[in-house]
DNA sequence: GTCCAGGTTTTTA
DNA sequence: TAAAAACATGGA
């Protein structure tokens, strides 16, 4: 990437933060500036603190080149050309085209694989905004903090041991003995992400759904958010309300080795365009 | 106050 | 085995 004076670097292809931010895939980002051309967002990730800008054609990250080189190239997929991607995708349908036309900066994340364990075990049969909230307080009860107010994603170590009680303060309900439980698997090695990393995606399907409360969806969720595995694909309400309208009769099979990706912008087009998709 | 949420587990028929 | 209820909580 090519860096300018003032510390600004070229958008690479294919790249909106407000789209991959903002698209449902992860839920510890927050904008401090929305408007016409100009966004900039902060967040923590890999255990480091953020601020991204973008304007228009140029962005800044704010960080070092080696974190930049560590941590947010691969963060963000930069070594992904998306263009190849979105041209076979397209194929599959006017629909899909639309979809992807519709937010075409968007990207999958290459989060790490215990923080998507988390995030998506919070988010079964709760909403965006509240699984956001649980996840901000889980990371101040139990992450290292980073500088005022900002924390980390809590360690695996750190929830080993604990009963479900310790968590309280963070309002989960229900999926607090879950986290537990992932926790306790991992640390005692009966689920391996390392093996999952280098797995296939029917391996890690089946060896993520060892943890109470992994079920299909969130296994999937975890796979493409957590372990980049493309073909992920994760049937929740609405893509099961897409799959039914506008693919009716078809298997995720469809849209190949990147149904994971088909599915991101079909989820993202549909939860912005909700009458689309009415019974 | 009611409804329901990027589901999964437990119970019931 | 398949369908229904329960699960905790709070944003809309």
């Amino acid at each position: 990437m090519k860096r300018t004076d003032n510390g600004m670097v070229e958008t690479p292809v294919l790249f909106d933060l407000r789209q991959t931010l903002d698209c449902g895939q992860c839920f510890r980002w927050q904008p401090l500036l929305e408007e016409d051309g100009c966004a900039i967002w902060e967040g923590i990730a890999f255990g480091s603190y953020l601020i991204i800008e973008q304007h228009r054609a140029f962005m800044r990250f704010h960080c070092s080149k080696s974190d930049f080189d560590r941590i947010w190239y691969p963060y963000f997929d930069l070594s992904t050309d998306y263009r190849p991607i979105h041209a076979r995708l397209s194929k599959v349908s006017p629909v899909m085209q639309d979809a992807i036309a519709y937010a075409p900066g968007l990207r999958i994340l290459r989060q790490q694989p215990w923080e998507t364990v988390c995030a998506f075990i919070f988010s079964q049969n709760n909403h965006i905004p509240r699984i956001k909230g649980i996840i901000a307080r889980f990371c101040e009860l139990l992450g290292q903090e980073l500088a005022a107010g900002q924390f980390c994603f809590p360690e695996i170590h750190s929830l080993v041991g604990l009963t479900p009680d310790a968590l309280d303060p963070i309002r989960a309900g229900f999926r607090a003995k879950y986290i537990l439980h992932a926790a306790q698997e991992i640390a005692n090695e009966r689920v391996s992400l390392s093996a999952i990393s280098e797995g296939s995606t029917a391996f890690g399907l089946a060896h993520l759904q060892k943890i109470k409360g992994i079920g299909p969806k969130v296994a999937n969720c975890i796979l493409l958010y957590g372990f980049h595995k493309y073909e992920a694909f994760p049937l929740d309400v609405w893509m099961q309300r897409a799959m039914h309208t506008l693919f009716p009769g078809k298997t995720p099979a469809i849209f190949g080795e990147y149904a994971g990706l088909a599915q991101q912008y079909l989820f993202h087009y549909g939860r912005m365009h909700p009458e689309l998709f009415k019974q």
